[in-house]
DNA sequence: TCAATTCTTTGTCGATCGATAAAGAATCAT
DNA sequence: ATGATTCTTTATCGATCGACAAAGAATTGA
């Protein structure tokens, strides 16, 4: 077993193409741009990654792991659900606007308008997005049952809302609206939330 | 002059096309799919609109022109802000929902994933949403200076954090989010602008 | 040393992309 | 009627799409 080895690195080569089909998508970006952006001619990106796709999946998992995570880092280790929120919306808009990166959230823009044959591209990412929403709606819930939040709560609308609300942080942040202008509508939207606070909880 | 005249009603071709890019986007939307879409040969196509971009651009025109032109006639027609950003947001939900229709903006979706060749058609959308937003604060400013809302209401904050909820809007809608769900999270987004309203006038 | 294995390189595959040339068909003005 | 004009049809253009075959190069275990 065991052959000649690789001579190039995987991890960073999986890095410049997480890059690149967060910058333009995962139709934007052809192979032809992936072998210029990875250095690699394309038999040694097949090989190394099975086809464009599986390459895009991997690489959105990278993206979850890392700059796109921060949602899970926020349930997983603020204390409140107010935190939570917060942490949330302010790290998705430093993540949507840092100079030199690519703007906005991959998951919600790299794969939007799709052609038909793309489809399972599109649905796996919306799922991704739904799983989202998901979390912060049954985070919020908790904090009813902790007593964090008025008891008559809508926790599934004011989920909703906050999700609605990331994503659309996304299309504005693509659009080059500056960050302070996004976090001083985030202090806006953050009201909603301390309008359900019990105080000293 | 005029030769041999057209067989095919142009305006419900440009119907069909609006469709199609308002469904898959520019780039999602191929040639052989417009032929498919319209029933008409290639041909046919590039003679009646010129080019494939020329064709979304009048698309779009017509979308804005009727399905998408609710914040322009809201804008118009409605005698406060409060009542703008409302109708606004609703009829959003409305048009991004409708059954049997594509879902979602199709400003928003139609061109976020684009090869660089088509770069001119992303920002050309991109500009469509900022003077969006613009044209909301606008009306919010025009809200302060009328006595309807506080002297010292943020309008171009409250204008950012309306146009990022629309714009959320249609990426929820897009995922299948119904559209009770998404009328319940604006009646939480109005608290923000209702916050702000002077009573009584 | 040498088969087995794996990676790298070169060249190219069929399909599809947006777009058009050329010829036939139908209308106009005269 | 006839020439000018415009639309429709058929066939296809070169470029690019994602993907791979085949051969050479480098490492392994025996």
């Amino acid at each position: 077993m065991a052959g000649r080895p690789r001579e190039f690195d995987r991890d960073q080569a999986l890095e410049k193409a997480r890059d690149a089909f967060w910058a333009r998508g995962y139709e934007g970006t052809s192979m032809a741009d992936l072998v210029s952006a990875l250095g690699l001619a394309s038999p040694r990106i097949y090989a190394a990654f099975g086809s464009k796709e599986d390459l895009f999946r991997e690489a959105v998992a990278l993206y979850e792991a890392n700059e796109g995570g921060f949602a899970t880092r926020a349930l997983a280790e603020e204390p409140t659900a107010r935190r939570v929120i917060e942490r949330m919306l302010r790290e998705a808009v430093e993540t949507y606007t840092r100079p030199g990166r690519p703007q906005g959230c991959m998951v919600v823009s790299a794969a939007t308008n799709c052609a038909v044959e793309n489809d399972s591209v599109l649905h796996w990412l919306a799922e991704h997005r739904l799983a989202r929403t998901v979390s912060i709606v049954e985070r919020l819930k908790q904090g009813v049952r902790d007593g964090e939040l008025k008891p008559d709560t809508d926790a599934e609308t004011l989920g909703d809302y906050y999700a609605t609300l990331m994503h659309g942080l996304s299309v504005q942040a693509r659009d080059g609206v500056p960050k302070e202008r996004l976090h001083a509508l985030i202090t806006v939207a953050m009201q909603s939330l301390d309008a359900r606070l019990i105080r000293g909880a």
